[in-house]
DNA sequence: CCAAAAGTGTTCGTACTACACCCATGC
DNA sequence: GCATGGGTGTAGTACGAACACTTTTGG
């Protein structure tokens, strides 16, 4: 028989959400995470996850934990990378399969917090147990990388918006201002936005158009990889 | 105890390397596969792979699998994905962690071909063990992706290479003709090519530069991840 | 001289940037 | 009217695509 059985295969997610920062007040990436209420690293803050369950897969593992630890569900969940060296617990040999997902800013304020369970903004993170700085490092690279090139931003909003609040969202994870001119244009240029008759009243000028995301057009272009959630091998 | 230990953690790798089309004689992708000698899908070809093993890590354990089946040795090597669906294998759940890897043409000639191992144009496989076509389609759409942005065209090639050779390399892989004034002037103001001072001698035309690539160029930008191979945690 | 591939120059169209300017609303 | 953000116009620039052209070798 094979020795993997001494491995323990763990699965941790990155939760993103954007939320005002504390002293600018501009919109910022926010994480969520849990403080670990046993050895090793006890006491310590860490990404919420836990154990792969042999009848579960590794991608519902992530939302269900993601869910009980955080009482959020994503708009948006993929997975990150599998994490694999020797030396990442002290406890064992344990291969972690990391996710990130993005969640809405009122699904992040729903979201339960208390003595173990607290949001911090991304950039600002203490020393985390394990690797997780490094995941969370990771993550948030990807985040910044994919939205220049995806649609994810649209995770981040509800049903209907405007275009300045998706030019927020970009702003505020790539962290620098953005034309709104020029960023108006190369959205709306998009097949993935759909205009709406509807607009923002009582605004103190001019009101905004709000836009429809376009679901026929994936969020992320994955490749093939799309065809696992239609038609599994 | 948690209920890891009933799954099973395996690694599997797609092997890229050029060579000619059997028919139309142009460079193509091929792959490497084993012939599985046991159940399930006995007789059937599948990936080169095996456990994971508890005191090895995870890209570790890709490289000697790599090694031990097809006696090569890749220039580079990158996680593609971890698969975690439920009805993966018959014989039970089983998490694969998938890796893919290129070689240069010298080193895939010098690959052990058997009975039971074989190499194939990665475009025209037939129906593999397991999800392995789904692997495989991915570790294409994710090479031919990543050749656009990264460096890695290098890795299929020597020490020194012609701008012509490098062309190739991204016709082979992308599948179709570049303009080669307008590919040469891209890649040569790229900080990643060194021009060197010697020419290739014997050709019925002009003496082609040799150049070289510079090393202090990452293949491939992996953002915070490059971290773990210098310093984990 | 000719063939062939190496290498250079030039034009064109597209797409992003910066920034000036007009539009529609609340007060 | 005035302030405020929504929305449009436009000139400058960078970059890739297409393709004509020159250079340097072997035969």
């Amino acid at each position: 028989m094979s020795s993997a059985d001494a491995i323990q295969l763990a699965v941790s997610t990155v939760i993103f959400a954007l939320r005002p920062h504390p002293e600018s007040g501009r919109s910022t990436v926010w994480i969520p995470l849990v403080r670990r209420t046993r050895a090793p690293f006890e006491g310590e803050w860490a990404l919420p996850g836990g154990w792969a369950e042999a009848d579960e897969s590794l991608s519902d593992t992530a939302a269900r934990k993601l869910l009980e630890t955080t009482a959020v569900a994503p708009t948006y969940l993929e997975q990150l990378y599998a994490f694999g060296e020797l030396d990442r617990s002290p406890s064992g040999r344990v291969v972690s399969v990391a996710y990130w997902a993005l969640v809405r800013p009122d699904q992040a304020d729903a979201a339960t917090e208390g003595e173990n369970v607290r949001w911090f903004v991304a950039d600002e993170l203490p020393a985390l147990a394990f690797d997780h700085n490094v995941i969370v490092d990771y993550a948030l690279w990807r985040l910044r990388t994919k939205l220049e090139y995806s649609r994810i931003a649209h995770a981040f909003l509800g049903e209907t918006f405007t275009i300045t609040e998706l030019r927020q969202v970009h702003e505020a994870v790539r962290q620098r201002p953005l034309d709104p001119a020029n960023f108006r244009r190369q959205v709306e240029s998009s097949p993935a936005l759909v205009r709406t008759d509807e607009h923002v009243v009582g605004a103190a000028h001019r009101p905004a158009r709000l836009y429809r995301y376009n679901t026929d057009v994936e969020l992320a272009d994955v490749g093939p990889l799309a065809r696992l959630r239609k038609d599994p091998r």
